[in-house]
DNA sequence: GGAGTCCATGAGAGCATTCCCTTGCGTGCT
DNA sequence: AGCACGCAAGGGAATGCTCTCATGGACTCC
């Protein structure tokens, strides 16, 4: 009686259908559809043509209920909690990331659902999202030496791959790069140049990426002789690059040249040069670090420390989705070595 | 037999085991956790703690399997095919549209898969994608008219909502700007500030934004007397801007005023202002469009055509989440209203 | 020519959840 | 007191797929 009753409503077509058209078993035709183990290369076509007759699709959820397998992965951006975060792609760090996350998934033909975590709330949110099977592992783009997630999720047993060092030793892979051989190019560089009265705006010091960039900016000074070198803490931001300038500015007026922890602040840094009539690379020598888009937007074009955030992030996303293939959960980590840019600013 | 045979390896609990702990069946558990609905509040507490005491959380395959739900949506950027993919989230307006909707989300409790479609291949994945059930419908932010996709999802039946007017008549939902009253504002604004010799560099003209913005400059300016406005196509980019600038300065030396079509191109215009010795706003007076962080980054900052991105991509968003909940696919469109910034350059 | 091997296929058992339908019980109305 | 109705809870079906195991046929090897 139920078949009597049941709408013929467009029901899209079932595994079931495309066996019934194409003359097999649904077990034939799952073969076929995945990988074509042992299957004869009449029925093969057949079911194809069965198949495009339909106009099948198989249903991901129905797989991935029997797999345990859902074939995406989360791309967690956490630990921005000074970004607003609808501004959060806008950010030369997380935006590059972010692309180069999305840009080796494709190539492997997965896409990643994009999860902010900047509240406890929403860090469980993200755990409870992996543990419902929602996403086979997760990417974590942080930067705050202090972010609980990591370890929140290697608790949980979910397979994580971080970019940034962890903060404590924890069993997790992850890329980073050589902060302090960076910051020791940007040195070589500015003495190089001939740079006698040289000062440094770092980054937030909660963020382990800038107390190495300022540790290795020190030492590799020192080793030139200039054991102290004038500092000023920044946030980051263009905004707090030019405070930080400013500041430099007027507790040193005669300085020639400036290392800044990341673009965005030597961008910064280059206003309030302008401002005050100094010339650069001509009177004030300036360096930046990341090689981002600020550093070619900004005139004139920054010299800096390129990190290849695009490619670390690829790798990262190897990383992840090689821990997934295989059983054993070994932990692997990959150190990117920066590399000089060198364009007008010094 | 079987029972002696499965291994007690910790597999993740059940609606099953914790309708046992609780002495309930599943269905009971499954009413507490969804809405709860006639349950007797005893038994719905001792439901909670069974679920507490086994750390069950609801397996989302299953779950969608029946519901056909997933909870999850499509973020499809797309039209995209002269930015390097690992760049789209850099771009000031893509980066901006995608922490709209992803910002808006987070608000209802959900998270996007972000796909990009800037090939034949990767659309089809995309209609494919959607088709298989991974998502309940498409976020689409394009901006070429010529974009195939927003047809192909429609006529694949997937629930969509589109960035930007859709090419053709096509029954879509959308947001979109005015941007010819965003446009007259500009030439309104030049106009009151005396400037007599206007300019505009416009983006792309295979991009309805970019025909808009012309045609509504041109039609302002013509109101206010100026039949003729001296134009270069650009195309959205810094470099575009400032090669457009530099052949409009050598057409027409003695401009007084230049509208360009986005902040990148406006920025790009302003460094080839000062290279030529041009002050700004004294000599050239500079207005830019869409209020990106390139409009605040420039100096002098930009004077823009504020273009609510985020609010458009959450305003977009929203639009996707009614249509899903509404049986009947009614289609809807906001129109938002551009405003003028007023800052430096003009 | 018979036995063993291998390969292609089918049948059926899950996978974890929701939804529909039924049952049981208590209450209110006649 | 009897009947009807509503609410709470359970049982079973259904969802669409993969995977294991069994089966049958063809082929090979001695």
């Amino acid at each position: 009686m139920s078949e009597v009753l049941r709408p013929p409503a467009s029901r899209s077509p079932t595994l079931e259908d495309v066996a019934k058209v194409a003359g097999v078993s649904r077990a034939t035709v799952s073969r076929v559809i995945n990988t074509t183990r042992n299957v004869d290369p009449a029925i093969r076509d057949s079911v194809r043509q069965a198949i495009a007759a339909t106009g099948y699709v198989p249903n991901s959820a129905a797989r991935s209920l029997v797999t345990r397998r859902t074939g995406t992965i989360a791309l967690v951006l956490s630990g921005a909690q000074d970004l607003s975060s609808s501004q959060v792609f806008v950010d030369p760090f997380f935006g590059r990331a972010a692309g180069g996350v999305v840009n080796f998934l494709r190539t492997r033909g997965r896409h990643p659902v994009v999860m902010l975590a900047d509240t406890d709330e929403s860090r469980t949110h993200v755990v409870d999202h992996l543990r419902q099977g929602n996403a086979d592992g997760a990417v974590l783009i942080t930067t705050h030496s202090t972010d609980p997630l990591p370890k929140l999720l290697v608790d949980a047993g979910q397979p994580v791959a971080l970019f940034a060092r962890p903060p404590r030793p924890l069993a997790i892979s992850y890329v980073d790069l050589a902060h302090e051989r960076g910051a020791a190019l940007a040195a070589g560089h500015l003495i190089a140049r001939g740079c006698r009265r040289v000062a440094t705006i770092s980054g937030p010091l909660d963020v382990f990426a800038s107390q190495d960039r300022l540790s290795g900016f020190q030492t590799a000074m020192a080793r030139h002789g200039h054991l102290s070198v004038p500092h000023v803490e920044g946030n980051f931001t263009q905004d707090s690059g030019e405070s930080a300038m400013r500041q430099l500015l007027a507790e040193h007026p005669d300085l020639d040249g400036v290392f800044a922890a990341n673009d965005l602040m030597a961008q910064g840094a280059l206003d309030v040069l302008r401002e005050h009539g100094r010339r650069v690379p001509a009177d004030v020598a300036v360096i930046g670090f990341d090689d981002s888009s600020a550093a070619t937007a900004s005139r004139p074009a920054l010299t800096t420390i390129r990190q290849p955030v695009e490619d670390m992030a690829g790798a990262l996303t190897k990383l992840l989705l090689d821990s997934l293939d295989q059983t054993d959960r070994r932990v692997t980590s990959v150190i990117f070595e920066p590399t000089l840019v060198l364009r007008q600013s010094a």
